[in-house]
RNA sequence: GCGGACGUGGCGAAACUGGUAGACGCAAGGGACUUAAAAUCCCUCGACCUUUGGUUGUACGGGUUCGACCCCCGUCGUCCGCACCA
């Protein structure tokens, strides 16, 4: 009998198209069992899919396929982000409609997903780009308006003077637009605002609930939210020192202990005393220009000059008003922070001790370490932050930092400066409301109308959806829908009269905020459908990069509350577990140096090892290539591999078995020929084992073996089914894989005996039950190769709709438990011993093994430890 | 600067709650089969030594413990996030 090697080019599409036709992983909202939802981030559609891609949706198809077999009503969509630049840059580059471009795309990378063997309901598939999907958008923008959450304000704004769009914050990286990497620009632009600071308190606290989310985003995340404790303080300014002779100055302070050791105020550049102080005074207009021009180029205030100009206004000290200090505008003092005002106390703060420093103003040490000295403690060029012990602060001192705070806080909220008190406790968050306006072509239009008479107004919902026009042009920066001929031109819905629509279109991140509520019910004509909303949310198992730890995770959970307070669905949070995978990296080639130096792709080299030496070449010439670092797979650097290169030669299991092998999945894993073929190597030896051997058990029913020489084979197989599980569902894929290597290792044997004839009925029993294991453990991961491998045995139901195996306790059980025996805590001898054996039984057969008398030499031991089932340790 | 994570063979890694360090895979070396090659199968594989055994070994230096990759203190290194946030 001749047996053909697993030909997965035949196999794979034979097995997709049945799950297809039967639709198996079409998923029913009605489904009586309990729910599953596990959600990979949805791509871009960029043009073609990546190895990257591959590992993120490889790993959800474990989990979907595992949870479906458990039981569970699986719910595993997939989608397309598809708004957003790039599709602008192509038309721009190359003639061609962003429609147009998207949707081309979209069609061949659903090809390319296809080409995986991905278990998912494609029926929900929808673009975010879809009339349908951001008509709804619309609406929740709408109901959103109406509830307050979201709002116009004139800001200054981060524009990339490359993209000519406005950035959020988050999108700004090192001073630079995160996607064309342009310097970016400040501009006072009117924008619209979603209200995320309604829910900082809630955002923050409810980190706490996410226990199935990594600690390192839950940390993130806080940080970015930044919440902290302080106080307002009114500062009474000496009269006539002031531009229009304003009354006071308000800042804000976690460190109101610190009061005493306050030696002037500073103002931000844009601080309206600031603006007034400069209209009357050219130097410090001058000043202030300089200090936005500054701000302009973030990139160089990690080394930038703490600079700044006296006002001359002056306040009095608010526990002493014969104290006067003066206030300065300082460049390092944010307006959109606090109060953008400060109260600078050099001792205690690093960067107030830099500009006590430099313009000569007092440094008075309030705070000293608790086991320090009063007499002898001094700053020097290195400022105190930490807590302690007050001095040099009148009725403060002797008292901790925490009680000073107390102190200053109710003696001053007592006070009173006209009608109100001096200080007010104040809690302060770091985060932002989120700006969503684009100045961009291929984004959801912002549904509002512009009326001269009434204002701002939302678009009726029944004249929803706000289409994107088709006819517009690329050829020129901006905007298209600002110079589109007629497209803003609109009636007033309110007047009837001549109005303009808003032409900004929202930021791309909008449209990924809730399209995991939108799966839950696609073809709905409301935004969700509440009660298919409630039932599948929280998302149970969310997978995706660590990129995406702050912006992406945020604004969902902001866009989930907001969500809920407009009616569309009743949960608290979206994704109850997270996952961040790792990157798939590779190796880098190169050829030549300096500027000279040319990227090489993989695929165009060959690699030997010569003297334990690897040598790459280049295939065509045979000139050697450089070896480079490991690297994440990009375009620039050319060490990518094309997934659907990887699929025609070595079919979707090899590729998904590969990138769930080795590494830790939330690591990065190295992507290797060696290690390739190593999978390769495995899918088709798994077939040769079960093939060779199926025909001797097509007619075998399967059952365990309780005894005899089958026995140790069930147990194994038992074993193995328990710790895979366990690993599954840890999303643990690598231990999972190399368990299952060493399952196969041992049947390898067993497989062999029945292939040749010769076991006995009994045997090859034990023999079909362990491969079914065997075919139910690999089934996520090579989906495909198990339905074969099934058929292969006769089998007519397909795994994919089969339930997963249960493990017999009493085949996992150990009966005999062999215990490491160690003298003075090194391994000295072994000892097998019955597993129900008392602590006394043990300790008499350890001191009767030949190991342990001669360690004794005849004396007794000073102490044994027998750890139950784990470890004997004898102290000598 | 602030915050966090990590450091184990030639390589990717495993080791459960403090209990045999290196499972499994890759690479390498040796052997079998073959006219030959591929494929497959078997063996070896942290270091050192006087090799049926012993010593040593989880970045480095200490500590706690019967016992430490794991806990504690300190040092070094790598990576990631945030960054004038008062």
């Amino acid at each position: 009998m001749s047996i053909e090697r697993y030909n997965p080019r035949d196999a794979e599409p034979r097995w997709q198209q049945k799950w297809n036709e039967e639709e198996v992983f079409v998923t029913d909202n009605a489904d009586p069992r309990e729910k599953y939802y596990v959600l990979e981030m949805f791509p871009y559609p960029s043009g073609r899919i990546h190895m990257g891609h591959v590992r993120n949706y490889a790993m959800g198809d474990v989990v979907a396929r595992y949870k479906r077999a458990r039981g569970y009503n699986v719910l595993h969509p997939m989608g397309w982000d598809a708004f957003g630049m790039p599709a602008e840059n192509a038309a721009r580059d190359n003639k061609v409609h962003p429609k147009e471009w998207t949707y081309q795309n979209i069609a061949s990378m659903r090809t390319q997903l296809k080409a995986m063997g991905l278990s998912l309901d494609w029926s929900r598939e929808f673009a975010t780009c879809d009339v349908d999907y951001y008509h709804r958008q619309q609406m929740l923008f709408i109901d959103m308006m109406e509830k307050g959450l979201v709002y116009r304000k004139k800001s200054k704004v981060n524009w990339d003077p490359v993209d000519n769009t406005v950035l959020a914050n988050e999108q700004v990286i090192d001073g630079r637009g995160w996607r064309s990497g342009a310097l970016v620009e400040q501009r006072e632009l009117t924008q619209w605002f979603f209200k995320i600071t309604e829910f900082s308190q809630d955002l923050l606290d409810a980190l706490d609930t996410l226990d199935h989310w990594p600690e390192k985003v839950r940390l993130m995340q806080k940080n970015w939210i930044g919440r902290s404790e302080g106080l307002t303080i009114r500062w009474e300014i000496v009269p006539d020192t002031a531009p229009n002779n304003d009354r006071e100055i308000t800042v804000y302070t976690t460190r109101p202990d610190t009061l005493f050791g306050a030696s002037f105020l500073a103002i931000s550049a844009d601080h309206p005393l600031a603006k007034e102080a400069a209209a009357k005074d050219a130097a410090i207009e001058a000043f202030c220009e300089e200090c936005r021009r500054a701000g302009t180029s973030l990139a160089a205030l990690e080394t930038a000059e703490k600079k700044g100009m006296d006002t001359g206004i002056r306040v009095r000290h608010p526990f002493d008003p014969s104290w006067e200090l003066p206030v300065y505008i300082a460049n390092f003092v944010l307006m959109d922070y606090g109060t953008g005002a400060i109260f600078g106390c050099p001792s205690g703060d690093q960067r107030d001790l830099d500009f006590a420093r430099k313009y000569g103003l007092p440094v008075v040490p309030v705070v000293m370490p608790a086991d320090g000295d009063a007499a002898s403690f001094t700053v020097g060029d290195i400022a105190y932050d930490g807590g302690g012990v007050m001095i040099n602060s009148r009725f403060l001192d002797g008292m901790s930092t925490d009680q000073a705070f107390e102190t200053v806080a109710t003696k001053l909220a007592e006070t009173s400066i006209g009608n109100a008190p001096q200080a007010e406790r104040k809690v302060n968050f770091r985060l932002r409301d989120w700006g969503i306006s684009r100045q961009r072509y291929w984004g959801c239009p912002i549904p509002v109308i512009h009326c001269d008479d009434c204002g701002v107004l939302p678009v009726p919902k029944q004249d929803l959806p706000v289409r994107l026009p088709d006819d517009v042009t690329f050829d020129q920066p901006g905007n298209p829908l600002d110079r589109h001929a007629t497209w803003r031109h609109v009636a007033c819905p309110q007047c009837g009269k001549d109005a303009r629509r808003e032409t900004d279109t929202m930021d791309t991140f909008v449209d990924s905020s809730w399209y995991f509520a939108r799966f839950t019910a696609p073809w709905e004509n409301q935004p969700t459908d509440k009660n298919a909303a409630n039932h599948w949310l929280p998302v149970d198992q969310y997978i995706g990069g660590i990129e995406h730890a702050i912006l992406h995770l945020l604004y969902s959970r902001f866009f989930t509350r907001a969500m809920r307070e407009t009616g569309h669905l009743d949960v608290k949070e979206p994704f109850k577990g997270l996952f961040t995978q790792g990157m798939v990296v590779h190796e880098t080639y190169s050829r030549g140096n300096g500027l000279t130096r040319e990227w090489v792709s993989p695929a165009d080299i060959n690699i030997e090892e010569v003297d334990g030496q690897r040598r790459a070449t280049l295939l065509s010439s045979g000139e050697d290539i450089t070896i480079g670092a490991i690297e994440k797979m990009s375009k620039s650097k050319k060490n990518v591999v094309d997934p659907d290169d990887i699929i025609a030669s070595y079919g979707a299991d090899t590729a998904r078995f590969f990138v769930l092998s080795d590494s830790p999945p939330d690591r990065d894993v190295i992507w290797s020929e060696a290690g390739v073929e190593g999978a390769h190597r495995f899918t088709q030896r798994m077939w040769r084992l079960v093939s060779e051997a199926a025909d001797a058990l097509k007619t075998i029913e399967s059952k365990p073996a309780k005894e005899g020489d089958a026995l140790a084979i069930s147990q194994i197989a038992h074993r193995t089914l328990k710790a895979v599980q366990g690993d599954y569902d840890k999303l643990a894929f690598n231990k999972a894989v190399a368990r299952i290597y060493e399952f196969v290792n041992a049947l390898a044997g067993p497989l062999s005996r029945v292939a040749t004839g010769g076991a006995d009925a009994g045997y090859r029993a034990a023999v079909r039950e362990a491969v079914e294991i065997l075919i139910a453990l690999v089934a996520p991961i090579t989906p495909h190769l198990a339905e074969e491998c099934s058929a292969a045995l006769g089998n007519t139901n397909m795994i994919a709709t089969s339930a997963w195996p249960v493990y017999d306790e009493a085949l996992v059980i150990e009966n005999e438990i062999v215990y490491p025996v160690q003298i003075n805590g090194k391994k000295r001898a072994e000892l097998t011993i019955a597993r129900d054996a008392d602590q006394n039984a043990v300790q008499q057969a350890v001191l009767a093994l030949d190991a342990v008398k001669s360690a004794l030499n005849g004396q007794a031991p000073k102490k044994i430890i027998v750890v139950p089932q784990r470890i004997v340790n004898i102290v000598v």
